[in-house]
DNA sequence: TTGATATGCAAGCCGTCACTTGCCTATATT
DNA sequence: AATATAGGCAAGTGACGGCTTGCATATCAA
């Protein structure tokens, strides 16, 4: 189990969140090229395939699997976590 | 200059910030007696201090020096940029 | 069935990060 | 002035993360 925080703490994870929030259902080769003709990184599938698994052990990427292709789906939803837990916060007064 | 995403990736400095959005103007000592009394981190001077360095260097710590004191104050705004980077996107139908 | 496509598993390398240790500077106290 | 307090700088160590490489599995097409 990875947390949202790790998983954000990557560039490459940050820009494939970028591209599912704004195309989902995509495969790990479309990923793969759109990081490489958009965004200039040039990693090799594998690479990518760990970082989708990262993204999906913290809970922002969900599968799909149909016959030998695999599809991804961005989650905003563990997002949530990160600012209410300081910013809905009684405060202790000095 | 370090980003929000990477100094929020360490339990020891997502705690400071707990500490101090429940009371800000703490001095490094304090912060260190709190980690420990609770919640059982019992880092060096040191290690608080780099991790103050790393927060102050991400805007999410300011600081304010009187005398042989610094104290530190939560600065929640870099926060925002988090989650509006994936919620206010415009999606590209498929 | 044969070959191509889409992905998974695992070991290894290398850089970076968190932490410690030792020493130093500056301010306050007596 | 001498001592204590609050913090800073820098080098070293151990562990973890990102990436590659090689091989393996599963599905589709001809």
């Amino acid at each position: 189990m990875v947390d949202v925080f790790r998983a954000l703490d990557d560039e490459t994870r940050r820009t494939i969140l970028d591209e599912l929030s704004m195309r989902d259902g995509q495969t790990l080769f479309e990923i793969c090229s759109l990081l490489t003709m958009r965004h200039g990184l040039s990693h090799s599938r594998q690479a990518i395939s760990q970082h989708l698994g990262v993204l999906e052990s913290a809970g922002l990427v969900e599968t799909e699997r149909r016959g030998r292709s695999k599809f991804h789906y961005f989650n905003p939803e563990p997002l949530a976590a990160i600012t209410t837990r300081w910013t809905t916060r009684k405060r202790t007064e000095q």
